[in-house]
DNA sequence: AATGAATGAGATTTCATTCAT
DNA sequence: CATGAATGAAATCTCATTCAT
């Protein structure tokens, strides 16, 4: 991490993580253009100023926030791949609301936070990456030509969670209901429920 | 419309015109959140507080340019569903660029503008139920328990498009390949080419 | 009137009417520094351009304002004066309160707009010179010991009457019960009511 | 105090004192209207920033420079309690003039800042009560029918000083030494000089 | 008689950042 | 580790004023 230098205080601090998640709060309830120092700090309960002292600039914090909703992310992969029914927790993940909202949140900083756009597209392609391994080590030969290969899939149920979860958000659910059966159904014809 | 009587300047100002469609340009090379009175007057090559003067407040600029590019979506849709092959054209539209990359920008946006949210809501709904009675028209019997119900089908289509969008902007294209040769597979199994 | 070269419009304008009244009303509740070109004429439902037609300079409104409450309330000095008990009727323009109350906003107004204070300083004078005149017309010879020389009886109820408006207005009211009775108790004791 | 909780820097800092006068000179000199954070920067010598990181929101200047105002006037109150001829320096407490004129432009400014007009309301009664208490307890069988209750000597006289120092800034003197002759007259009936 | 367009100034506020302690 | 002080930039908004029609 080219920041790694800039850091300040221990990665292992407990006001750091503080920070850290009050951050991840304002981007969540405000936007990402609401996560300033002030509006951190005051929603951590601490000074302004310490919060510069851990992340000297605002990209660090950002960086930092994105850094930890990641790790999550993958964890919660990780956790819905060991699972006694891994394709329909892995489904969940990708309708997690805080965690694709925060996810969200975090693509369209990085339209404007060039610094941080290639961190988030190499994390974006590893959670691809992965998911679609685990399509082939779960479904293997049962890929059919109604679903695609594994990389369509991922894309799509991927792209069809983040809008429920975006327009969700808005209070839009105009064919969510029948969206989300889709899916089921689709999940269904791939491995049908308790065989996995 | 609230707006209505906020609104200075008449409707057909060519400044104005001028002025909305910088704030749409900076919003989708910048982000929302660099929509600002300066910077949009500075891409317009005018003084701020012209801006200021067509928009008194910084919602009704927003409120403007999300118009606008409600406005063209939904002529962009008429065309689509006029032409010879209306159900590729609409699948297109979902995957313009600029337009959609407008359309996640303004729901992001959203988040945090509250006064312009019910717009957006309205706006992605009223799409939505164009999408779902053009399918309905062009495919009727035709739709099968592989495409969902159309409700279903809109939304699944939707959120790729938008997922091949956003991800592009991030220089991500793992999976997309194979994402839209899944879609076409779909809509010809729908409704072979050339048949429309 | 220095400025009387650089009014537009007719004196006898109705429009001219409205958007003194306006301002005034503007003055009383939301004080001096709220009377702004747009607010007076949001509040006249008029544009503001129109405003600038007829008071070119800001000045030039204010001192309409100012002008019309002086002639208000010479009118209402005259009345009181030629009423039946023109002691009493003195003491209620002293005590009216949204005439006493433009007063109290002009004169803090003449602190920082020094091109109005003379004619403000003017009238006050103007204004104390003709109670004072009242005074010894109408008591004459009973100007007692106790109520003072007529300069001073008029200077006391003014000042009186002013506080109780001021305090009225902060929903101060401490004393002012009292003072009034005070008060009334002074203006019988130098003619008993009914006599005038 | 709500305020408290936003102040910032030490309430003894020399840089913000130097504010908060810097502002009641400003006041005083060019109205409530005139106390904005450049021009009370450009009068303390320092950086229009600064004054907002001492005083984050205008209203919290506001407040301080009226807290000090009022903590300033009651000392100066109990020092005149304190005095040899207490009535007397009363009364000159009501009519000293930067003092009273800025109690005045305070209260001008409640009329428009309505956070701010309750701390005012509250100031003005605590005056009152306190001097209705010295007047009870330096006068007490001495109260005549000629001066009335304690709670109407003490509006009255507030009252006759306001209008002096309100007309003294205005340049009108009709009057005012006929009234100043009869407080003094009404304060050697109520108690000889050199008595108390 | 009236109005739309344009502009420069300034007020209020929020911010990121630097520095000294 | 932590904090207070200070600063320059910028965002939002309001204003008075001028000009052309």
């Amino acid at each position: 991490m080219a920041n790694a230098a800039r850091r300040v205080g221990a990665e292992s601090s407990a006001t750091r993580a503080l920070i850290v998640e009050a951050a991840e709060q304002v981007m969540l309830e405000e936007g990402y253009a609401a996560a300033s120092t002030r509006r951190v700090a005051a929603r951590a309960g601490l000074k302004p100023s310490l919060v510069h002292y851990y992340f000297p600039a605002t990209e660090d914090l950002l960086l930092a926030v994105n850094h930890k909703g990641a790790a999550e992310g993958d964890r919660r992969l990780e956790e819905a791949l060991a699972s006694p029914d891994p394709l329909r927790a892995l489904w969940k993940t990708m309708t997690d609301t805080s965690q694709t909202a925060l996810a969200l949140e975090t693509m369209a900083l990085a339209n404007h936070r060039k610094a941080i756009r290639t961190e988030i597209a190499r994390h974006v392609e590893e959670v691809r990456a992965r998911q679609v391994a685990a399509f082939e080590r779960l479904l293997g030969e049962r890929m059919t030509r109604f679903a695609g290969p594994p990389e369509a899939l991922a894309l799509v149920l991927t792209g069809i969670g983040r809008a429920l979860i975006m327009e969700g958000a808005l209070g839009v659910s105009a064919g969510h209901a029948e969206a989300a059966k889709w899916v089921e159904g689709l999940l269904d014809a791939l491995m049908p429920a308790g065989e996995g």
